[in-house]
DNA sequence: CTTGGCACTCTCAGCGGGAGAGTGCTAATT
DNA sequence: AATTAGCACTCTCCCGCTGAGAGTGCCAAG
């Protein structure tokens, strides 16, 4: 990260803000009027140039004003942005719903998405919490007829799977309540692996009961991978820099896709603070205009989830990481209430 | 409809085969060339003029090819376009990923989504059934420690909804069990205001549990709205006629919104087949220039749902139908299953 | 070091013209 | 009476041109 002197910090960090307001190349003149700044244009030209040769900003073309680099933001962010919180209403507003929302796992997560969302006017990306979704609390065998039940397991932290079993023998009700009761105080605390091998030491109903939850908590384990929440796409086609073009509809894809979704904002997160990945510093081909902001939430007990955003590169990243870091604290929150701390 | 004589039906499907693949204004020399006409352009011409007069066809410009209408589009549908169904192996293929999806209801909506967004190419939308998401099967209380248990409520159809609840009094696991057993089966079949009826003749803790499960029951009653599944907008942006201005953005952040969303699909479906609207036939500003294939499915018990598609007025109609309809027997099929039958 | 002045470059919107595609009409043909 | 060939006419689209405008880079003076 190259040293600047305060004038240069100065210039630059108009140069940012305005290219982020307006999408446009910025051109000296401009940013003398527009920031009141003591100097000529002149002047402030050849300072332009001087970063330009630090790689802190580029020309589209020879009489173009200047843009941003991947770099250029990247010392933004690191050193000449404030680091803003959201305004003290929207955080009441939001966590307000958050609390209204804590029923049901699928309702936050959507919500948690929406949310974002909506505060930052990008596109959100958040997905559950892992290792809570694969370890079993409670298993309930619910009677639809005499040959059939719908299988019901609660997972740590409050997700719920279901599943239809056909029984292999005609059963009343008490019989399968009394064996569900017995297997999920046998079963309480398994993964799949676990579950799996109890089924092989039970027998006849009992054995089916067993395996049918083994089969569901490995489901729950293969289906994080495709459980993904996002919201916000229409934030992205308005974003004048995508307006035309196939980039854009291949960026939806890989939105949609929820296979690739789901790998795109875990790595590489060391701290616990929020991350940001500027341009190419994704490493996925259709992102390559685009910025990320993302951070993991989760409980004491390491069931961490990832929330983020896709967004042009320019972004306004004080705000999108003030959010990023709200909705995640927010989340990791819920989730402690749902480990029962 | 007006009546049209062999000739005119033929070269009116050709224009409209030919504009469906193209989304080009569809030329005489072109149709007598590609679908081998034994007539001379000219001939054709004074056909397309005539039924340009019925009101089946329109010209961008005096010098264009003709495109069909709205009216065009109808009479194609009632009665030129074959009946068809999905290709044997597609069937295989989607029913087999359906019955692996039996599991879970939020899971297999999706999957409905997906799957139709894929076989149309067009943006697809699921809503949930509805009546089954709000008449209670069975009512558990896990208990997370001694004053705070987690709800989970078993729906008819076998949807699950879940609610922590903070207990007034410390409660071991045995007490807590036996209590959600009586309730139960007190409870079964109850709807919102059912249970909360019940709730008020009980006290103490099971009065609680009871108007846990009634407030569950109307927030599933109210969920309704919000809960909807939809897919493939990618391939909206694929369609040349969306594939720039701001359109699109309306378009998408209708679908996004699903409170809007639900209200989409629902109306004017008398039958129990697919239904059509075609551009200005639907009420939403911004879809006039899209198609509707909508269908409703469920089970015998009257427990319906929604399923169709959106894409461009210039659809392959007669693809989205057979999919429509192949999908929404599917999901009826899965609802009969749940219901027990 | 800063600044005014100036030449130079590049984009963008607007204009005109020519090519091409396609229609509509009319008169000839079957 | 229906069909067809011929032809004039219209409209779009693409191309190249041009002038205006915005902005830079450089240089010489302050």
């Amino acid at each position: 990260m190259p040293h600047l002197a305060d004038r240069q910090r100065e210039i630059l960090r108009a140069v940012i803000r305005d290219f982020i307001a307006t999408a446009q190349p910025v051109a000296s003149g401009a940013l003398v009027r527009r920031y009141r700044l003591p100097l000529s244009p002149a002047t402030v030209r050849s300072e332009l140039a001087t970063l330009e040769e630090l790689g802190l900003l580029t020309h589209p073309h020879t009489s173009a004003g200047r843009v941003p680099t991947d770099l250029g933001y990247r010392y933004f962010i690191e050193s000449l942005m404030p680091r803003t919180t959201l305004q003290p209403d929207e955080q009441l507003t939001v966590s307000h719903q958050f609390q209204q929302a804590q029923r049901d796992t699928a309702e936050w997560l959507r919500l948690a998405a929406s949310t974002l969302a909506r505060l930052t006017a990008e596109a959100a990306i958040v997905t559950p919490p892992a290792g809570i979704t694969t370890i079993l609390k409670h298993v309930e065998a619910v009677p639809i007829h005499e040959r059939r039940a719908l299988l019901v397991a609660v997972l740590e932290g409050g997700a719920v799977r279901q599943q239809l079993l056909d029984l292999d023998q005609p059963t009343t009700p008490d019989e399968l309540r009394t064996l569900s009761q017995r297997l999920s105080d046998t079963l309480r605390g398994s993964d799949a692996a676990t579950a799996a091998t109890c089924a092989r030491s039970e027998r006849g109903l009992a054995a089916q009961i067993a395996s049918g939850v083994a089969r569901m908590l490995q489901e729950a384990e293969a289906a994080r991978g495709h459980d993904v929440y996002y919201d916000g796409i229409q934030n992205i086609l308005a974003q004048p820099e995508f307006g035309e073009g196939g980039r854009v509809r291949e960026m939806v894809a890989l939105l949609e896709d929820r296979t690739r979704l789901a790998e795109l904002l875990p790595p590489a997160i060391f701290g616990d603070d929020v991350h940001v990945a500027i341009g190419a510093e994704n490493r996925f081909e259709p992102l390559q205009d685009c910025s990320l902001v993302f951070g993991r939430y989760g409980g004491a007990t390491g069931f961490v989830g990832y929330v983020g955003i896709v967004g042009p590169r320019r972004m306004d990243y004080a705000r999108s990481i003030g959010a990023v870091r709200f909705v995640g604290r927010l989340m990791s929150d819920l989730v402690r209430v749902v480990e029962g701390n």
